[in-house]
DNA sequence: ACAATGAATGAAGAGCTGTTCATGTGTTCC
DNA sequence: GGAACACATGAACAGCTCTTCATTCATTGT
């Protein structure tokens, strides 16, 4: 499965952006922008999960995590199958599990490999306004 | 530069999320969710750039670049580094730059992939509230 | 048909985000 | 030293996001 040359491949990455429009691209990005959501693609990413027990294994409540569902459904990166009176989420294909894959490969190596910047500067980005 | 078999590799998502810290993973995931961000790390694939002359690139004003820029340094996506009265930025290492074009690789693929979901789903989940 | 279950939907509110405007800091050149 | 330039910073505001609560819809079982 190499990502070898596509057509796409030989662009930059700004031709690239205007090409699919960045405002695309960033919306669809955003959806792994937020830790519930997060949680909710890789518990789906160990396998399909009914809206239920989805809710349950990542611990939120049945209405925010059927929100987070639509907005990931809108952005296909999820697909929901009814069975009986449940409703069977899974991930919408390779390129979604893939794509969480990596970003998760990638940011494990940034956290790690930080020199110049001191652990308290990620914390610090990470909470907004609060603790100072 | 394989992306092989990495000690973290064996872990499922979900285990590799709590390790890291769901919060950290989403606030580094979150400089890739917004145009104006996409745009300045795609900028800086390119090359170093001092701030000025990206804000033009980007096509942003000086200040709204410097304060997204003190938010990827924040998170250790970019550096800045002072010549002469310039500060020059550039991606901090090869798995921003990694990170961002396998990002692109991913979107794209979904964008054109989608079956189930019309066009218009993307579009609609990408504008919040407006045109309605 | 009715009750019960599982999930989607809508409205509303707290909080975060990104931009703009104004100002401050550091650097170069006269 | 002082003017000009390049960038950072702070305050403030509009807009978006995420969650919660209440309600509705669909499906199954009696």
């Amino acid at each position: 499965m190499g990502h070898g040359a596509d057509a796409a491949t030989t662009a930059t990455p700004r031709e690239r952006l205007d090409t699919a429009g960045a405002a695309d691209v960033a919306a669809t990005l955003q959806a792994l922008a937020t830790p519930s959501r997060l949680y909710i693609l890789a518990r789906l990413q160990e396998g399909p999960c009914a809206a239920g027990e989805l809710a349950g294994a990542v611990g939120m409540e049945q209405s925010a995590c059927s929100h987070q569902l639509r907005l990931l459904r809108n952005l296909g990166l999820v697909t929901g199958e009814r069975r009986g009176r449940s409703i069977v989420y899974s991930l919408y294909d390779n390129h979604v599990a893939e794509l969480l894959e990596q970003a998760l490969y990638h940011v494990e190596h940034l956290r790690l490999g930080l020199h110049d910047t001191p652990a308290e500067a990620v914390a610090e980005a990470a909470e907004p306004a609060a603790a100072r």
